[in-house]
DNA sequence: TAGATACAGCCTATC
DNA sequence: GCTGTATCTA
């Protein structure tokens, strides 16, 4: 080892687990990176001994990656290691990417042509919906997305239709999902189309069919297999690394059982919990010296976590100084958790933290806008990171049906998309009845129309429209070979009408989205064709992260995975928000284990601050709703923890509550009122006042009865006119009618005005 | 066919 | 409370 470090200097700057991880290159390792110890680094260090000590040729290498960001970072990381070595057309890509690849060169396996389309979610739910009004399905009773997500889930599994037995549709869509799957695939094969779960499930079933000699090809050409994030693998993906790494056994997993955050999208914890039995001998290595954090927020991190069942287990340390406490506090309402919020990144910018430095990390992302509005009252300089991307915007969407369609004639979900947009009077009837001669006939939705505006079966008017629009094609078509892409793709926008038609459409978003088209324009200048541009934003949609000087960062929780900040804010812990309601009715125990390795991700982000909140009442969808603190901080271990510092509401906080008891902690007892999130959407608002309250606002004065005057805090004087339990109607004096809970407001008497 | 109205559902999000 | 969609009606 001493040896090793002299010959390769960059040994020396790790520690020894990291070094281990380096040295280890032969056989299977899965290496247990906690949050913020080196693992990137451990992981390019790896890449970059395989090559400089010749166990491996650039060409024999394959690394996966989850995100197209994670890629680019590995291929710049170890490019650089190596001196500014080309790393351009190494095997470093996304799981998708890589199969794409594979894909292309063997598609006649599966029954497509080498140029297939990659279709989107958009394009999948389109396409379900069609495919279930085909058999008469209702798609308002039974949704489309429900349907396609289970689908989804199937082909995580890496099960194909035939896998999948009727009974496994369950109640959903009249059990008849498994059949509708067939059907689905069968569509997509037809229109040469693949969605994003078809490009690994394709290439597991070349792979498996051992006659035609494409594993033993990709056997031969790769030795060492890498993987990062595995704790983010599905089933399906596991097989086909299992599937390449069979032969020589070289394969090095690199994950955080921790970290696992996304199983809802088919991601296995199980599959980073049993592999050394998946694979032989296999070697753990666990990276445990955190670099990044204070062990203030190391302690708390850990000890939520702690609470896990299911874990491979490790425990992050570091040598730093104790740090500042993290810091936890309960307020009166969203509104003041803002304020509390802003306050704090206003002290810590004036001891110099850049905003950068800051992030405010929710669980889901209808929390952002009361902080968005917060950071513009205060003119503090903030981004949201999230949210529609660019590639998946309506306007972008059409022009690139309409590039799709000029570039195939098979192409239905591109036509059918802009066939009437701009608005052409072409309608859903007549789509549908060109649908339906297309399919007895055996041609595309294009094709079919061609045939039907020549043999007048359409009506003159749509006749004429139709028809013009399809000679219009006709000459984008032949313009195909004449001008690049980029003007083409000009010359359709123009000519089609779509431009104008956000010109003139007065809407406040019309500006936007033409500056959006123009700016696809730009992007696909930087592309040597429409197919190698139609490519990248299937597979490489990434957001563009414009790193536009100094700014507070808003964003979810799962978007802060692998990102780091000296300050992190955690608001909205409260039960049924963080943990989500959903998750755990959906999922039960593992979906509560999930969100608490969300905690454990928010809380390792920061480096030196970590702020958590809670609020009593937050108004969701419409209406008012209160709840208790998350269990998750009954989880925090005291040590490491200030308490209430702006919030005078924290006082009653108490450590160790147990999860299903409420009554063990002041706190909770104080706001146990209504438990119900879910389900309560669309009742009648249910006005809390928003005033700083005084705790007996708290109390529960009970038993109105209709026509008794009562006063409420924020709307004043007013007559009970109906009582149903504690829910009150009241008209009040000057604010009109309104629902309130019986708590909020006090017999006129003994209010006390000011 | 298109505009008007009713109504359900609303988390997290990569490729 | 907002938005996308399904249905109704001119």
């Amino acid at each position: 080892m001493t040896d090793n470090t002299d010959l390769y200097p960059y040994l020396k700057t790790l520690n020894e687990s990291q070094r281990q991880a380096v040295l280890k290159t032969d056989g299977a390792v899965l290496v247990l990176a906690g949050a913020g110890t080196g693992k990137t680094r451990a992981l390019t260090t790896r890449l970059g001994h395989i090559l400089n000590t010749r166990t491996a040729l650039p060409g024999q290498i394959l690394a996966v990656t989850f995100t197209n960001k994670a890629a680019q970072e590995m291929k710049e990381r170890v490019s650089s290691m190596l001196g500014g070595m080309d790393v351009g057309h190494w095997w470093i890509g996304t799981f998708h990417s890589l199969c794409a690849k594979i894909l292309r060169s063997h598609a006649p396996l599966v029954g497509l042509t080498s140029n297939f389309t990659i279709i989107d979610t958009d394009d999948q739910i389109r396409l379900m919906k069609q495919i279930m009004q085909s058999h008469g399905m209702d798609t308002k009773q039974h949704s489309p997305n429900a349907v396609m997500g289970m689908v989804e889930r199937w082909k995580d599994k890496a099960q194909n239709p035939a896998d999948v037995k009727h009974e496994h549709s369950g109640d959903l869509a009249g059990g008849r999902v498994a059949f509708l799957y067939g059907e689905y695939q069968e569509r997509l094969r037809s229109l040469n189309a693949c969605d994003f779960g078809d490009l690994i499930l394709h290439v597991i079933t070349i792979f498996k069919d051992t006659a035609n000699g494409v594993l033993d090809q990709y056997h031969h050409r790769f030795t060492h297999i890498l993987v990062d994030e595995y704790q983010d693998t599905n089933v399906a993906q596991y097989l086909w690394l299992r599937l390449l790494a069979q032969k020589k056994g070289n394969i090095c997993c690199v994950g955080d059982d921790d970290q696992s955050i996304y199983g809802w999208r088919g991601a296995e914890v199980g599959n980073i919990l049993r592999f050394e039995k998946d694979f032989k001998n296999a070697e753990i290595i666990r990276l445990e010296q955190n670099y990044r954090s204070t062990p203030n927020i190391l302690e708390a991190a850990n000890g939520v976590i702690a609470n896990n069942a299911s874990r491979l287990g490790k425990n992050l340390w570091t040598d730093k100084d104790k740090g500042e406490k993290v810091q936890l506090n309960g307020v009166w309402d969203g509104a003041q958790e803002a304020r509390m919020v802003t306050d704090q990144i206003e002290r810590l910018k004036r001891n110099s933290i850049p905003y950068n430095e800051m992030a405010v990390l929710v669980r889901a992302s209808f929390q952002m806008r009361e902080f968005e509005e917060r950071l513009n009252y205060c003119g503090l300089p903030y981004r949201v990171i999230g949210g529609a991307r660019f590639y998946e915007r309506m306007e972008i969407r059409d022009a690139i049906a309409y590039l799709r369609t000029v570039f195939s004639d098979t192409d239905d979900l591109a036509f059918e998309r802009i066939i009437n947009t701009p608005k052409r009077s072409i309608g859903d009837k007549t789509v549908r009845d060109i649908a339906t001669f297309g399919r007895t006939n055996n041609l595309s939705l294009f094709q079919a129309s061609k045939q039907m505006v020549g043999d007048g079966s359409l009506r003159p008017a749509v006749r004429t429209a139709l028809g013009d629009l399809l000679a219009q094609f006709d000459r984008w078509k032949d313009l195909r070979d004449d001008i690049n892409h980029v003007d083409l793709a000009d010359t359709v926008l123009n000519e089609s009408g779509y431009i104008t038609m956000w010109q003139n459409d007065k809407s406040v978003e019309a500006k936007g989205r033409l500056e959006n088209l123009k700016e696809l324009l730009t992007a696909m200048g930087e592309f040597e064709s429409l197919d190698e541009f139609l490519e990248h934003i299937a597979l490489v949609m990434e957001n563009q992260e414009k790193n536009d000087g100094d700014r507070i960062t808003l964003m979810t929780m799962h978007g802060a995975k692998g990102l780091e900040f000296h300050a992190v804010f955690l608001p909205g812990w409260e039960e049924g928000l963080f943990p989500s309601q959903r998750s755990m009715d959906e999922k039960g125990m593992e979906g509560l284990e999930e969100e608490r390795r969300l905690a454990y991700v928010a809380i390792t982000r920061a480096r030196k601050f970590c702020h958590i909140s809670h609020a009593a009442n937050r108004r969701m969808y419409g209406s008012w709703v209160s709840s208790i603190p998350s269990r998750f901080i009954g989880e925090l271990p005291e040590g490491p923890i200030e308490i209430g510092v702006d919030g005078q509401l924290s006082a009653g906080y108490t450590h160790h509550n147990q999860h299903n008891d409420n009554t063990s902690s002041s706190f909770g007892a104080r706001f146990k009122q209504r438990s119900s999130f879910n389900g309560n959407g669309r009742e009648e608002a249910v006005h809390f006042v928003q005033a700083s309250p005084s705790v007996n606002t708290f109390t529960s004065e009970g038993g109105y009865k209709k026509g008794e005057r009562v006063f409420h805090e924020k709307f004043g004087s007013g007559l009970v006119i109906s009582v149903e339990n504690d829910r009150l109607e009241i008209s009040f004096d000057k604010a009109g009618r309104k629902k309130i809970l019986d708590r909020f407001v006090k017999p006129l008497g003994k209010a006390q005005v000011q």
